[in-house]
DNA sequence: TCGATTAAACTAACCGGTTAGTTAAATAAT
DNA sequence: ATTATTTAACTAACCGGTTAGTTTAATCGA
Protein backbone atom coordinates (compact mmCIF):
# COMPACT_ATOMS: atom_id res chain seq x y z
CA UNK A 1 0.00 0.00 0.00
CA UNK A 2 1.26 3.90 -0.87
CA UNK A 3 1.96 6.17 1.72
CA UNK A 4 1.76 9.59 0.75
CA UNK A 5 2.71 12.46 3.02
CA UNK A 6 3.12 11.70 6.34
CA UNK A 7 1.21 13.66 8.78
CA UNK A 8 3.69 15.83 11.12
CA UNK A 9 3.20 15.52 15.15
CA UNK A 10 2.39 19.47 15.94
CA UNK A 11 1.90 21.31 12.99
CA UNK A 12 3.18 24.84 13.04
CA UNK A 13 -0.01 25.99 11.60
CA UNK A 14 -1.97 24.42 14.30
CA UNK A 15 0.48 25.81 16.96
CA UNK A 16 -0.39 29.35 15.24
CA UNK A 17 -3.69 29.02 15.35
CA UNK A 18 -4.22 28.02 18.77
CA UNK A 19 -1.94 30.86 20.34
CA UNK A 20 -3.83 33.22 18.35
CA UNK A 21 -7.04 31.87 19.47
CA UNK A 22 -5.50 31.85 23.21
CA UNK A 23 -5.00 36.14 23.10
CA UNK A 24 -8.45 36.58 20.81
CA UNK A 25 -10.70 34.39 23.35
CA UNK A 26 -8.78 35.85 26.62
CA UNK A 27 -9.88 39.27 25.31
CA UNK A 28 -13.09 39.23 23.27
CA UNK A 29 -14.44 35.88 25.14
CA UNK A 30 -15.61 33.43 23.55
CA UNK A 31 -18.71 35.33 21.64
CA UNK A 32 -16.81 38.27 20.64
CA UNK A 33 -13.85 36.73 19.44
CA UNK A 34 -13.78 36.88 15.27
CA UNK A 35 -12.74 33.74 13.38
CA UNK A 36 -11.40 35.66 10.60
CA UNK A 37 -9.22 37.80 13.29
CA UNK A 38 -8.22 34.74 14.49
CA UNK A 39 -6.89 33.26 11.24
CA UNK A 40 -5.51 36.92 10.06
CA UNK A 41 -3.28 36.95 13.52
CA UNK A 42 -2.31 33.49 13.03
CA UNK A 43 -1.03 34.15 9.67
CA UNK A 44 -3.28 31.39 7.77
CA UNK A 45 -6.10 30.93 5.98
CA UNK A 46 -9.75 30.99 7.64
CA UNK A 47 -10.56 27.17 6.46
CA UNK A 48 -7.47 25.83 8.46
CA UNK A 49 -8.76 26.70 11.65
CA UNK A 50 -11.67 23.95 10.64
CA UNK A 51 -9.30 21.72 8.91
CA UNK A 52 -7.57 21.46 12.41
CA UNK A 53 -10.06 21.91 15.21
CA UNK A 54 -13.80 21.18 13.43
CA UNK A 55 -15.29 24.33 14.84
CA UNK A 56 -15.11 27.36 17.20
CA UNK A 57 -16.20 25.74 20.02
CA UNK A 58 -13.81 23.08 19.70
CA UNK A 59 -10.95 25.73 18.84
CA UNK A 60 -12.04 27.56 22.26
CA UNK A 61 -11.94 23.82 23.92
CA UNK A 62 -8.73 23.05 22.58
CA UNK A 63 -7.29 26.40 23.62
CA UNK A 64 -8.39 26.22 27.41
CA UNK A 65 -7.27 22.03 27.15
CA UNK A 66 -4.06 23.24 26.51
CA UNK A 67 -3.50 25.93 29.11
CA UNK A 68 -5.19 23.27 32.04
CA UNK A 69 -2.73 20.71 31.20
CA UNK A 70 0.27 22.74 31.80
CA UNK A 71 -1.23 24.17 35.08
CA UNK A 72 -1.81 20.57 35.91
CA UNK A 73 2.23 19.96 34.97
CA UNK A 74 3.03 22.98 37.48
CA UNK A 75 0.89 22.47 40.06
CA UNK A 76 1.13 18.73 40.56
CA UNK A 77 4.67 18.41 40.55
CA UNK A 78 5.09 18.00 44.26
CA UNK A 79 8.63 19.76 45.34
CA UNK A 80 8.32 18.09 48.56
CA UNK A 81 5.61 15.49 49.55
CA UNK A 82 6.02 15.91 53.49
CA UNK A 83 7.46 19.48 54.01
CA UNK A 84 5.26 21.11 56.96
CA UNK A 85 2.11 22.05 55.16
CA UNK A 86 3.18 26.09 55.53
CA UNK A 87 5.80 25.49 53.05
CA UNK A 88 3.61 23.46 51.35
CA UNK A 89 1.07 26.31 50.60
CA UNK A 90 3.85 28.65 50.14
CA UNK A 91 5.45 26.22 47.42
CA UNK A 92 1.43 25.62 45.99
CA UNK A 93 0.73 29.87 45.76
CA UNK A 94 4.34 30.30 44.27
CA UNK A 95 3.52 27.89 41.30
CA UNK A 96 0.23 29.14 40.81
CA UNK A 97 0.97 32.53 40.73
CA UNK A 98 3.93 31.53 38.27
CA UNK A 99 1.90 29.75 35.87
CA UNK A 100 -0.53 33.18 35.91
CA UNK A 101 2.67 36.02 35.29
CA UNK A 102 3.68 33.19 32.38
CA UNK A 103 0.21 32.49 31.23
CA UNK A 104 -1.29 36.33 30.91
CA UNK A 105 -3.77 35.00 29.14
CA UNK A 106 -4.95 31.95 31.26
CA UNK A 107 -7.26 34.23 34.09
CA UNK A 108 -9.41 35.89 31.58
CA UNK A 109 -10.22 32.71 30.21
CA UNK A 110 -10.87 30.79 33.38
CA UNK A 111 -12.74 33.85 34.63
CA UNK A 112 -14.66 33.78 31.46
CA UNK A 113 -15.61 30.54 31.56
CA UNK A 114 -16.17 30.60 35.39
CA UNK A 115 -19.12 33.55 34.48
CA UNK A 116 -20.81 31.86 31.86
CA UNK A 117 -23.98 31.00 32.61
CA UNK A 118 -24.22 29.15 29.56
CA UNK A 119 -21.16 27.22 29.36
CA UNK A 120 -20.71 23.83 29.47
CA UNK A 121 -18.22 22.74 31.96
CA UNK A 122 -18.81 19.64 33.84
CA UNK A 123 -15.90 18.54 31.90
CA UNK A 124 -13.44 21.17 33.06
CA UNK A 125 -15.02 20.77 36.52
CA UNK A 126 -14.10 17.28 36.71
CA UNK A 127 -11.07 17.25 34.63
CA UNK A 128 -9.09 20.09 35.95
CA UNK A 129 -10.90 22.13 38.50
CA UNK A 130 -11.99 20.04 40.85
CA UNK A 131 -8.41 18.41 41.68
CA UNK A 132 -7.25 21.69 41.83
CA UNK A 133 -9.54 23.02 44.36
CA UNK A 134 -8.99 19.50 46.36
CA UNK A 135 -5.53 19.86 46.83
CA UNK A 136 -5.77 23.27 47.87
CA UNK A 137 -8.36 22.33 50.33
CA UNK A 138 -6.75 19.40 51.28
CA UNK A 139 -3.40 21.55 52.03
CA UNK A 140 -5.07 23.94 53.79
CA UNK A 141 -6.73 21.09 56.13
CA UNK A 142 -3.85 19.33 56.84
CA UNK A 143 -2.24 22.83 57.79
CA UNK A 144 -5.16 23.04 60.49
CA UNK A 145 -4.56 19.30 61.71
CA UNK A 146 -1.18 20.34 62.53
CA UNK A 147 -1.71 22.90 64.15
CA UNK A 148 -0.12 25.51 61.82
CA UNK A 149 -3.31 27.52 60.02
CA UNK A 150 -5.94 28.69 62.14
CA UNK A 151 -9.81 26.75 62.25
CA UNK A 152 -10.48 28.27 59.41
CA UNK A 153 -13.16 26.72 56.49
CA UNK A 154 -10.62 25.06 53.91
CA UNK A 155 -12.87 25.89 51.10
CA UNK A 156 -13.76 29.55 51.99
CA UNK A 157 -10.13 30.66 52.55
CA UNK A 158 -9.20 28.65 48.94
CA UNK A 159 -12.04 30.40 47.04
CA UNK A 160 -10.29 33.47 48.62
CA UNK A 161 -7.05 32.65 48.18
CA UNK A 162 -8.15 32.14 44.43
CA UNK A 163 -9.81 35.12 44.01
CA UNK A 164 -7.18 37.21 45.75
CA UNK A 165 -4.49 35.69 43.22
CA UNK A 166 -6.49 35.24 40.43
CA UNK A 167 -8.27 38.85 40.36
CA UNK A 168 -4.69 40.98 39.65
CA UNK A 169 -4.51 38.86 37.00
CA UNK A 170 -7.44 39.09 35.49
CA UNK A 171 -7.63 42.98 35.45
CA UNK A 172 -4.16 43.59 34.95
CA UNK A 173 -4.82 44.89 31.58
CA UNK A 174 -8.18 47.54 32.79
CA UNK A 175 -5.94 48.24 35.83
CA UNK A 176 -2.97 48.69 34.68
CA UNK A 177 -3.75 51.94 33.26
CA UNK A 178 -6.25 53.14 36.09
CA UNK A 179 -3.26 52.74 38.45
CA UNK A 180 -0.72 54.10 35.69
CA UNK A 181 1.93 51.71 35.60
CA UNK A 182 2.16 48.09 33.98
CA UNK A 183 0.70 45.49 36.68
CA UNK A 184 2.19 42.93 34.74
CA UNK A 185 5.85 44.50 34.86
CA UNK A 186 8.75 41.97 36.52
CA UNK A 187 8.62 44.24 39.60
CA UNK A 188 5.38 44.85 39.70
CA UNK A 189 5.01 41.28 39.79
CA UNK A 190 7.17 40.95 42.62
CA UNK A 191 5.59 43.02 44.73
CA UNK A 192 2.06 41.82 44.41
CA UNK A 193 3.66 38.31 45.00
CA UNK A 194 4.87 39.30 48.39
CA UNK A 195 1.82 41.12 49.25
CA UNK A 196 -0.27 38.23 48.47
CA UNK A 197 1.88 36.02 50.47
CA UNK A 198 2.10 38.38 53.06
CA UNK A 199 -1.17 38.88 53.29
CA UNK A 200 -2.24 35.40 53.30
CA UNK A 201 0.15 33.85 55.93
CA UNK A 202 -0.85 36.57 58.70
CA UNK A 203 -4.90 35.28 57.92
CA UNK A 204 -4.48 32.13 57.55
CA UNK A 205 -0.93 30.72 60.01
CA UNK A 206 -1.72 30.65 63.45
CA UNK A 207 1.70 31.91 64.12
CA UNK A 208 3.80 33.43 60.97
CA UNK A 209 7.04 33.42 60.25
CA UNK A 210 9.49 36.22 61.60
CA UNK A 211 10.54 38.10 58.11
CA UNK A 212 13.08 40.31 57.40
CA UNK A 213 11.99 43.75 56.32
CA UNK A 214 14.06 43.80 53.23
CA UNK A 215 13.90 40.01 51.69
CA UNK A 216 10.34 38.89 52.48
CA UNK A 217 10.74 35.78 50.35
CA UNK A 218 14.14 34.01 50.38
CA UNK A 219 15.38 32.52 47.42
CA UNK A 220 12.14 31.11 46.14
CA UNK A 221 12.62 27.46 44.21
CA UNK A 222 10.54 28.33 41.21
CA UNK B 1 -52.09 75.30 22.15
CA UNK B 2 -53.12 71.63 22.72
CA UNK B 3 -50.04 69.47 24.05
CA UNK B 4 -50.30 65.82 23.39
CA UNK B 5 -49.43 62.95 25.82
CA UNK B 6 -46.51 63.99 27.96
CA UNK B 7 -43.93 62.02 28.13
CA UNK B 8 -43.82 59.85 31.47
CA UNK B 9 -40.24 60.17 33.57
CA UNK B 10 -39.50 56.61 34.08
CA UNK B 11 -41.51 54.05 31.81
CA UNK B 12 -42.21 50.65 33.08
CA UNK B 13 -40.85 49.32 29.72
CA UNK B 14 -37.56 50.99 29.79
CA UNK B 15 -37.28 49.58 32.72
CA UNK B 16 -38.37 46.07 32.19
CA UNK B 17 -35.77 46.39 29.36
CA UNK B 18 -33.24 47.70 31.51
CA UNK B 19 -33.85 44.79 33.85
CA UNK B 20 -33.87 42.13 31.57
CA UNK B 21 -30.58 43.57 29.95
CA UNK B 22 -28.72 43.50 33.33
CA UNK B 23 -29.41 39.92 33.13
CA UNK B 24 -28.51 38.99 29.49
CA UNK B 25 -25.16 41.16 29.39
CA UNK B 26 -23.96 39.32 32.54
CA UNK B 27 -24.68 35.98 31.51
CA UNK B 28 -23.53 35.89 28.47
CA UNK B 29 -21.52 39.33 28.04
CA UNK B 30 -22.20 42.03 25.60
CA UNK B 31 -21.27 40.29 22.48
CA UNK B 32 -22.92 36.82 23.41
CA UNK B 33 -26.17 39.05 24.13
CA UNK B 34 -28.92 38.84 21.97
CA UNK B 35 -31.10 41.57 21.33
CA UNK B 36 -33.82 39.93 20.51
CA UNK B 37 -34.10 37.54 23.52
CA UNK B 38 -33.48 40.36 25.93
CA UNK B 39 -36.80 42.44 24.00
CA UNK B 40 -38.75 38.83 24.57
CA UNK B 41 -37.57 38.52 27.87
CA UNK B 42 -38.54 42.39 28.65
CA UNK B 43 -41.68 41.31 27.02
CA UNK B 44 -41.08 44.46 24.87
CA UNK B 45 -40.55 44.84 21.26
CA UNK B 46 -37.27 44.74 20.15
CA UNK B 47 -37.58 48.24 18.44
CA UNK B 48 -38.40 49.78 21.88
CA UNK B 49 -35.17 49.31 22.83
CA UNK B 50 -33.85 51.43 20.19
CA UNK B 51 -36.31 53.80 20.84
CA UNK B 52 -35.45 54.14 24.51
CA UNK B 53 -31.46 53.51 24.40
CA UNK B 54 -30.29 53.93 20.96
CA UNK B 55 -28.45 51.06 20.56
CA UNK B 56 -26.89 47.73 21.64
CA UNK B 57 -23.82 49.47 23.48
CA UNK B 58 -25.86 52.39 24.37
CA UNK B 59 -27.97 49.93 26.69
CA UNK B 60 -24.92 48.05 27.84
CA UNK B 61 -23.65 51.60 29.23
CA UNK B 62 -26.86 52.09 30.30
CA UNK B 63 -26.96 49.02 32.72
CA UNK B 64 -23.45 49.34 34.12
CA UNK B 65 -24.45 53.44 34.65
CA UNK B 66 -27.22 52.05 36.50
CA UNK B 67 -25.95 49.37 38.77
CA UNK B 68 -22.41 52.01 39.38
CA UNK B 69 -25.24 54.58 40.71
CA UNK B 70 -26.72 52.28 42.79
CA UNK B 71 -23.65 51.20 44.32
CA UNK B 72 -22.53 54.65 44.93
CA UNK B 73 -25.38 55.22 47.38
CA UNK B 74 -24.20 52.45 49.21
CA UNK B 75 -20.53 52.86 49.71
CA UNK B 76 -20.56 56.79 49.97
CA UNK B 77 -22.68 56.88 52.32
CA UNK B 78 -20.90 57.59 55.81
CA UNK B 79 -22.13 56.03 58.49
CA UNK B 80 -19.51 56.90 61.02
CA UNK B 81 -17.49 59.66 59.65
CA UNK B 82 -15.12 60.15 62.70
CA UNK B 83 -15.54 56.02 63.66
CA UNK B 84 -12.14 53.64 64.08
CA UNK B 85 -10.67 52.82 60.88
CA UNK B 86 -11.26 49.33 61.88
CA UNK B 87 -15.29 50.11 62.42
CA UNK B 88 -15.05 51.68 58.80
CA UNK B 89 -13.99 48.89 57.37
CA UNK B 90 -15.56 46.59 58.24
CA UNK B 91 -18.64 48.57 57.21
CA UNK B 92 -17.58 49.18 54.42
CA UNK B 93 -17.09 45.36 53.28
CA UNK B 94 -19.94 44.88 54.58
CA UNK B 95 -21.59 47.00 52.68
CA UNK B 96 -20.05 46.06 49.42
CA UNK B 97 -21.07 42.39 50.50
CA UNK B 98 -24.62 43.35 50.80
CA UNK B 99 -24.38 45.16 47.45
CA UNK B 100 -22.96 41.91 45.88
CA UNK B 101 -25.17 39.54 47.67
CA UNK B 102 -28.59 41.88 46.63
CA UNK B 103 -27.39 42.71 43.12
CA UNK B 104 -26.45 39.30 41.67
CA UNK B 105 -25.69 40.46 37.72
CA UNK B 106 -23.08 42.98 39.28
CA UNK B 107 -19.86 41.30 39.87
CA UNK B 108 -19.84 39.70 36.65
CA UNK B 109 -21.40 42.66 34.37
CA UNK B 110 -17.74 44.86 35.98
CA UNK B 111 -15.77 42.19 35.66
CA UNK B 112 -16.59 41.17 31.98
CA UNK B 113 -15.69 44.96 31.37
CA UNK B 114 -12.65 44.91 33.57
CA UNK B 115 -11.06 41.68 31.53
CA UNK B 116 -12.57 43.67 28.07
CA UNK B 117 -9.27 44.61 26.12
CA UNK B 118 -11.12 46.34 23.55
CA UNK B 119 -13.59 48.39 26.00
CA UNK B 120 -14.01 51.82 26.32
CA UNK B 121 -13.90 52.23 30.19
CA UNK B 122 -12.17 55.39 30.99
CA UNK B 123 -15.66 56.85 31.79
CA UNK B 124 -16.37 54.12 34.08
CA UNK B 125 -13.01 54.10 35.65
CA UNK B 126 -13.20 57.91 36.03
CA UNK B 127 -16.04 58.23 37.19
CA UNK B 128 -17.05 55.35 39.06
CA UNK B 129 -14.35 53.20 39.97
CA UNK B 130 -10.99 55.81 40.58
CA UNK B 131 -13.18 57.38 43.60
CA UNK B 132 -14.10 53.61 44.66
CA UNK B 133 -10.73 52.29 45.05
CA UNK B 134 -9.34 55.68 46.67
CA UNK B 135 -12.34 55.36 49.11
CA UNK B 136 -11.03 51.97 50.41
CA UNK B 137 -6.86 52.52 49.70
CA UNK B 138 -8.10 55.31 51.88
CA UNK B 139 -9.39 54.01 54.60
CA UNK B 140 -6.39 51.42 54.85
CA UNK B 141 -3.77 54.04 54.84
CA UNK B 142 -6.02 55.69 57.97
CA UNK B 143 -6.19 52.55 59.49
CA UNK B 144 -2.46 52.37 59.31
CA UNK B 145 -1.42 56.05 60.49
CA UNK B 146 -3.74 54.64 63.28
CA UNK B 147 -1.84 52.06 64.20
CA UNK B 148 -4.92 49.81 63.66
CA UNK B 149 -3.43 47.59 60.53
CA UNK B 150 -0.53 46.71 59.98
CA UNK B 151 2.09 48.15 58.08
CA UNK B 152 0.75 47.04 54.29
CA UNK B 153 0.75 48.37 50.87
CA UNK B 154 -2.79 50.24 50.80
CA UNK B 155 -3.52 49.80 46.81
CA UNK B 156 -2.05 45.66 47.28
CA UNK B 157 -4.47 45.07 49.81
CA UNK B 158 -7.45 46.91 48.01
CA UNK B 159 -7.05 44.67 45.54
CA UNK B 160 -6.77 41.75 47.45
CA UNK B 161 -10.23 42.62 48.89
CA UNK B 162 -12.08 43.25 46.03
CA UNK B 163 -11.09 39.76 44.20
CA UNK B 164 -11.60 38.21 47.08
CA UNK B 165 -14.91 39.41 47.60
CA UNK B 166 -16.11 39.80 44.04
CA UNK B 167 -14.39 36.11 42.93
CA UNK B 168 -16.88 34.41 45.16
CA UNK B 169 -19.95 36.34 43.57
CA UNK B 170 -18.48 36.15 39.95
CA UNK B 171 -17.82 32.23 39.94
CA UNK B 172 -20.87 31.77 42.09
CA UNK B 173 -23.55 30.45 39.41
CA UNK B 174 -20.94 27.81 38.46
CA UNK B 175 -19.06 27.14 41.57
CA UNK B 176 -22.33 26.52 43.23
CA UNK B 177 -23.00 22.95 41.34
CA UNK B 178 -19.32 21.96 41.90
CA UNK B 179 -19.23 22.40 45.57
CA UNK B 180 -22.93 20.98 45.31
CA UNK B 181 -25.39 23.77 46.89
CA UNK B 182 -26.31 27.32 46.20
CA UNK B 183 -23.49 29.85 46.95
CA UNK B 184 -26.19 32.51 47.11
CA UNK B 185 -28.31 31.11 49.09
CA UNK B 186 -29.02 32.85 52.71
CA UNK B 187 -27.27 30.88 55.04
CA UNK B 188 -24.17 29.89 52.00
CA UNK B 189 -23.71 34.34 52.00
CA UNK B 190 -23.92 34.83 56.04
CA UNK B 191 -20.90 31.85 56.13
CA UNK B 192 -19.06 33.30 52.83
CA UNK B 193 -18.83 37.23 54.99
CA UNK B 194 -17.56 35.75 58.11
CA UNK B 195 -15.32 33.85 56.38
CA UNK B 196 -14.16 36.89 54.46
CA UNK B 197 -13.94 39.56 57.74
CA UNK B 198 -12.30 37.11 59.26
CA UNK B 199 -9.94 36.63 57.22
CA UNK B 200 -9.48 40.03 56.61
CA UNK B 201 -8.92 41.53 59.78
CA UNK B 202 -6.19 38.59 60.43
CA UNK B 203 -4.48 39.25 57.41
CA UNK B 204 -5.00 43.14 58.34
CA UNK B 205 -5.01 44.08 61.82
CA UNK B 206 -2.43 44.52 63.76
CA UNK B 207 -4.42 43.07 66.87
CA UNK B 208 -7.51 42.06 65.80
CA UNK B 209 -10.30 41.86 68.13
CA UNK B 210 -11.89 38.96 70.35
CA UNK B 211 -15.03 37.33 69.08
CA UNK B 212 -17.02 34.61 70.80
CA UNK B 213 -17.17 31.52 69.01
CA UNK B 214 -20.72 31.64 68.22
CA UNK B 215 -21.41 35.05 66.90
CA UNK B 216 -18.41 36.54 64.97
CA UNK B 217 -20.48 39.43 64.00
CA UNK B 218 -22.40 41.40 66.37
CA UNK B 219 -25.38 42.89 65.09
CA UNK B 220 -24.41 44.43 61.71
CA UNK B 221 -26.18 47.51 60.55
CA UNK B 222 -27.23 46.57 57.44
C1' DT C 1 17.50 8.67 -9.75
C1' DC C 2 13.36 10.12 -11.19
C1' DG C 3 8.79 10.46 -12.28
C1' DA C 4 4.18 8.72 -10.81
C1' DT C 5 1.15 8.37 -7.00
C1' DT C 6 -0.99 9.55 -2.80
C1' DA C 7 -2.17 12.06 1.23
C1' DA C 8 -1.57 16.39 3.80
C1' DA C 9 -1.60 21.25 3.84
C1' DC C 10 -3.39 25.10 2.10
C1' DT C 11 -6.26 28.81 -0.53
C1' DA C 12 -9.98 31.80 -2.49
C1' DA C 13 -14.46 32.23 -3.06
C1' DC C 14 -18.76 31.52 -1.56
C1' DC C 15 -23.20 30.37 1.21
C1' DG C 16 -26.89 30.82 4.27
C1' DG C 17 -28.48 31.62 8.80
C1' DT C 18 -28.22 35.10 12.25
C1' DT C 19 -28.53 39.57 14.18
C1' DA C 20 -28.17 44.54 14.93
C1' DG C 21 -30.62 48.08 13.50
C1' DT C 22 -34.76 50.55 10.60
C1' DT C 23 -39.23 51.88 9.09
C1' DA C 24 -43.86 52.77 8.47
C1' DA C 25 -48.05 52.47 10.27
C1' DA C 26 -51.30 51.72 14.06
C1' DT C 27 -52.85 52.82 18.76
C1' DA C 28 -53.40 55.24 23.05
C1' DA C 29 -53.40 59.20 26.00
C1' DT C 30 -54.27 63.96 26.81
C1' DA D 1 -55.35 67.07 17.22
C1' DT D 2 -51.10 66.01 18.57
C1' DT D 3 -47.62 63.38 20.39
C1' DA D 4 -45.88 59.33 23.00
C1' DT D 5 -45.80 54.58 22.62
C1' DT D 6 -46.05 50.15 20.50
C1' DT D 7 -45.94 46.74 16.80
C1' DA D 8 -44.83 43.75 12.70
C1' DA D 9 -42.24 43.57 8.90
C1' DC D 10 -38.12 44.54 6.77
C1' DT D 11 -33.00 45.14 5.45
C1' DA D 12 -28.13 45.23 5.29
C1' DA D 13 -24.25 43.48 7.26
C1' DC D 14 -21.87 40.13 9.61
C1' DC D 15 -19.90 35.81 10.52
C1' DG D 16 -19.44 30.79 11.24
C1' DG D 17 -18.84 27.30 8.36
C1' DT D 18 -18.25 24.96 3.56
C1' DT D 19 -16.52 23.70 -0.85
C1' DA D 20 -13.97 23.04 -4.90
C1' DG D 21 -9.78 23.19 -6.27
C1' DT D 22 -4.34 23.91 -5.79
C1' DT D 23 0.15 23.19 -3.90
C1' DT D 24 3.54 20.68 -1.26
C1' DA D 25 5.95 16.76 0.10
C1' DA D 26 6.50 11.96 1.38
C1' DT D 27 6.67 7.27 -0.61
C1' DC D 28 7.34 3.81 -4.02
C1' DG D 29 7.99 1.45 -8.45
C1' DA D 30 11.12 1.21 -12.19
Amino acid sequence: MKLGRRKVENPATARRILAAAERHFAAQGMAGARTDEIAADAHANKAMLYYYFGNKRRLHRAVLENLFRQLRKVVYAPPAPDAPPRDRLHAWVNGYFDFLATHPNYPRLVQREAMDATAKIEWISREYFQPFFKLLTGLISDGISAGEFRDVDPRQTAITMLGATAFYFASAPVMGPIVGHDLLAPHALEARRRALLDFIEHGLYRTYPKRSRKSSSPARSR
